[in-house]
DNA sequence: GCTTGACCTAAAGCGGACTTGAGGTTGCAT
DNA sequence: ATGCAACCTCAAGTCCGCTTTAGGTCAAGC
């Protein structure tokens, strides 16, 4: 008696709210239906009604931006989630996991460097490679491409 | 008498060593130096001579990319590097410090990004905010904007 | 002195991620 | 019933960080 007739109709939401919602703008969010990122019905008159559900998939999209993947990685992780139907608490618990292990990577990453530039830092080199200081300008020249590719 | 005739002749490079040293296109040496990050001298039929400091100087900017910096901000950075003289080694020492602390901000900023996650991988929400859950899909919209500018 | 590869400029093009603009339709409140 | 905000499409524009193209010039070895 509850339930259908009090939830159902909200269930579908237009997407100027799910622009406040996620803090998005109206535009990026059908370029990200336009590119197959979050799916909409459509009302008889065409306008677009998300499930709620797309806001945290829309979420999902921000964090992982900011991590600083692209929209076609984040779309080949977002594919494990039903597109269609509500994601489950597990959907979410699988692939928020995939996204702590590219945040783990990347802090290793970061820690790498930075241990690099604090040797560096010593001698006030870039190289990372060679102590510029140590090869006198030039001796990296002779064995080879240098400070290229420089980290890695 | 050791000196300026044995190294004046290597000092100024053109611009396909200081390409192969870095790893880089000319054309996005070209670039660099459109952009004022990089200057060079000219021969009298025009041709770019660097010094061989510039390529230190691109090494950063490689650096600092990889950070995520864009070049509007390197620029900043390497602004008080010298132009036109070799940077000494106290120079290069202040700026990459700099730059480690750019890292450690980063290194930080993940850290707190992965330990909400964390928070949220237990009951499957993206919210981060308010666990989704706990707010049966709809008590954050009453509250506010929700799961909007979910990091920072 | 001539060939050849490295160099030059200026302008246009590109991929990514959107935004803006023009012109039109929908749908909810009154 | 009507007004008006919110919605729609499609095309073009924007910013960033370069690359590509076209049409030359320079310089070093033979």
């Amino acid at each position: 008696m509850v339930g259908k007739s009090a939830k159902g109709r909200n269930d579908l939401v237009p997407i100027g709210v799910v622009a406040q919602r996620t803090g998005l703008a109206v535009s990026a969010i059908r370029y990200y239906e336009e590119r197959g990122l979050i799916a909409a019905v459509r009302t008889g008159g065409n306008q677009r009604r998300f499930l709620r559900s797309d806001i945290r998939r829309l979420s999902f999209i921000l964090i992982a931006q900011r991590l600083g993947l692209g929209l076609a990685e984040i779309e080949r992780e977002l594919a494990s989630l039903p597109h269609g139907r509500t994601p489950t608490v597990l959907d979410w618990q699988r692939i928020s996991r995939s996204l702590r292990g590219e945040i783990d990577g990347r802090i290793q990453l970061l820690t790498r460097t930075r241990n690099k530039l604090d040797e560096c830092i010593g001698c006030g080199c870039l190289s990372l490679d060679r102590c510029a200081l140590y090869n006198k300008e030039d001796r990296a020249s002779a064995a080879g491409p240098g400070p290229r590719f420089v980290l890695d």
